[in-house]
DNA sequence: CATCGAACCTACGCGGGAGTAGGATGAGGG
DNA sequence: CCCTCATCCTACTCCCGCGTAGGTTCGATG
């Protein structure tokens, strides 16, 4: 099915640091695949063409492996954000950026979004902290902009901040699950749209919303 | 800390249908407060003021303990959903009232709603696939009324409807989680504006969309 | 008041998986 | 060529928590 990644020659010998990187690659495969719990040290070992003392050689153990990879990739999409609402001045086109970093996070590293997104361990604190952490700061870089643009007030921003990142993160992780109905593109597209519809010229209705679909 | 919800009197017998009905209040209680993994049956036994056998007795394992409860709070959900779309005609109102159902249902019963947006036994199919299905099942109730009242392709609309669905879900949560910062009544109505201007009158613009955020 | 069955208990088996002890092996420096 | 140290392995221990065997008490029924 997956590629093995690296059970490559089970009897060569690797400097520390090399083999430590392919321990997180190995690790995150099985995570990504079992999630936490019903991931074994064993099956990780395994996966790296190593036997189990090796992994505790690197990582005092499972929780802090895992803590590792959580670590790395909830920057790393932190830092997409940032990227994506700092490539133009343009709301609109910040929107679409916005969205855009979302789907390609979900698409792409080998799906390491799951351990971002859908953690099956999110009861230890310090994993939910983790978790919440991150999807905040998404939303405070979002926050900013908002705020920057329209005289909605911090709290009123905040919660509509929250919910477009919600709304980006959830249609991106169906989008991946039902794959092929629709290309990325497109995806992106529609959502922006909505999100963009919502958001802009905000100020200017207090309370005449008096449209309806038709017509 | 929390209430012991019924331990009392160790010593009471129940019929059998009373007694089911309060284990399955002892388990939610304790599937809620630490989840699947970390959730012990002798646990559940001892906050139902019973031994562990008695469970074993009514359910057959741990696993049916909790689906019996996955899919109970799950059907409140999807109904709960359908009787909101259903209270009125006026798509402005839906809107509103299809979000105070999703705040309504993660504000009550104990925190249920953890156990179908926030389980960490996803990884098991039998569990991915009712929450997943569950999770469709309100968006297809939206799907139904948008593709009702405009032109959207049937696709399209779906992906809106998973898009607003996942906006209400994350909002939501959050809104929980900080409580005491904004009253709910104020929440929903802001997240249900944003909604609607995001989705009212979509036939109207299909290119044409140059407003800014201010003026 | 004896009998029967349902509800309940204490005390245990046992499997699975994290983490470890102690030894082998191979690459580089003297 | 040999010594040293880091890398790696086999083969365990140990704990935790699900599920169960077998016996006990209470209430209802004739």
């Amino acid at each position: 099915m997956t590629a093995p990644s690296d059970a490559r020659a089970r009897g060569t010998r690797l400097p520390r640091v090399r083999r430590r990187r392919q321990l997180l690659a190995a690790a995150q495969e099985v995570f990504v695949a079992r999630g936490y719990h019903a991931a074994a040290m064993d099956e990780i070992a395994d996966r790296a063409g190593v036997s189990k003392p090796v992994l505790y050689q690197h990582f005092p153990g499972k929780l802090e492996l895992y803590l590792a990879l959580l670590e790395e990739h909830s920057e790393a999409l932190v830092e997409k954000q940032r990227e994506a609402l700092e490539s133009t001045d343009d709301n609109r086109q910040r929107v679409t950026a916005s969205f855009q970093a979302y789907f390609d996070f979900v698409a792409g590293d080998g799906e390491a979004f799951r351990l971002v997104f859908e953690s099956d361990l999110r009861n230890l604190p310090a994993v939910r902290e983790k978790s919440e952490q991150t999807f905040q700061r998404c939303a405070e870089l979002i926050g900013k902009v908002i705020r920057q643009d329209t005289s909605i007030s911090d709290e009123e921003a905040h919660l509509l901040s929250i919910a477009l990142v919600g709304m980006a993160e959830t249609s991106a992780r169906y989008w991946l699950n039902n794959h092929g109905s629709v290309p990325q593109n497109a995806a992106e597209q529609l959502v922006a749209r909505l999100a963009w519809r919502g958001i802009s010229g905000w100020d200017l209705t207090r309370s005449s919303e008096e449209a309806e679909f038709e017509d």
